[in-house]
DNA sequence: CGACATTGGGTAGTGCCACTCTCTAGTGTT
DNA sequence: AACACTAGAGAGTGGCACTACCCAATGTCG
């Protein structure tokens, strides 16, 4: 197939996908000639790929290459692919002040272990700062709920790792920690609005 | 107080601060003469409270200033507060097909009731259908776990409200729903790699 | 064979956004 | 009187994700 007929197949512009090409993050079609390449499923389903993770997913183009990257590198255990993951989402730059001391202390709580530079500890870090600083600081109680809710979350995404081959796991890892994302909060916002409606029925 | 110690205490420069001035995010201070005005303490708290939407909120001007309307506005009540709050969070406009049937089943299974046109059920089906293009569609079962956690969740932001007035109950709410968000996100990247540490230990 | 559409590849332009700079006229301070 | 500072507003900046255009080469159809 030919890039018209890619571009349509996954509905994106023409001058996108060479876009896309040129940023690395589709791989190049078959050269058949100066002037042709050939594309095959598995581009329309790359392109379809790139465009939940830039949209939907929130990645901007930098991010989502680092992404496919882990998911392209052959040699990349599971561990190590969610970390790319977790590296490659927005989480905050280690810009301004953090919260680690309590970041740090919740972790203890729950008895979980990461890297001592995980992003996603800097991450939880840099929130909790920004709560303090916006004067909404949340008790230790509201975030240890938290901390349980998303330790089942997290328990199950790894529990849900298919074993057949690597390359699929780590596809699968990478895909999913980016794309549940908004699937969490959209539950999250839809479980507030039920609560919400049944706490403050009329006009509070 | 003058602009210069206000952009000091909340770690702003004058410049930004005067563009927050003009795009409304922050009030005017009290005019003492043509060319001098006088800021106060809730000015700094507000600067603050800005600059935590728009760096780890991840909004955008234009959904900050909409957020930070419903916490203005005396006559909002909480629930409606909420609706606004949600109506400016990025939650994937309306662009594309979405998986409404979907999204809404999951709703009945929870028993959950949400405004038929809640942008959270608009963001949910849009998440669901970005899966399902990129390949990588969720099953029943993991949706149904993810919406059990996301309802403890909600259920305790909502309980969590505070009964002394309306306005802090709004301010409450708005600044909770929006600055929560990157916790949880951040809590279930922890919980993940605590997970897949202890399941993938060495190189799988 | 020749007219014509299409392609890969590249460069440059677009629109948006969040600032950031600069300017003007005015004001408080020394 | 000299100077630093201010409010307010317009214009400029840099980054980003496209998008439009151009070229020579190529395929296709009559």
């Amino acid at each position: 197939m030919q890039i018209s007929e890619l571009a349509r197949r996954a509905g994106v512009p023409v001058a996108t996908v060479k876009y896309y090409l040129r940023e690395g993050l589709v791989p190049p079609g078959e050269l058949t000639g100066a002037t042709r390449a050939r594309y095959g499923e598995e581009h329309v389903q790359r392109l379809r790929l790139v465009r939940a993770l830039l949209g939907p997913g929130g990645l901007s183009v930098a991010r989502a290459r680092a992404v496919l990257a882990a998911v392209d590198s052959p040699d990349t255990s599971v561990h190590a692919a969610l970390g790319a993951a977790h590296r490659a989402l927005p989480g905050v730059g280690s810009e301004g002040p953090a919260d680690l001391d309590r970041a740090r202390a919740l972790l203890r709580r729950r008895g979980w272990r990461v890297a001592g530079d995980s992003p996603a500890l800097i991450a939880l870090a840099a929130a909790l700062e920004a709560l303090r600083a916006a004067g909404a600081a949340p008790t230790d109680a509201l975030l240890d709920r938290y901390a349980e809710a998303a330790g089942r979350i997290g328990e199950q995404d790894v529990a849900a790792v298919p074993t057949g081959s690597v390359a699929e796991a780590v596809r699968f890892v990478v895909v999913n920690t980016v794309l549940l994302e908004p699937v969490l909060l959209a539950l999250r916002r839809l479980a507030q609005e039920d609560a919400s409606r049944r706490r403050f029925p009329d006009n509070c």
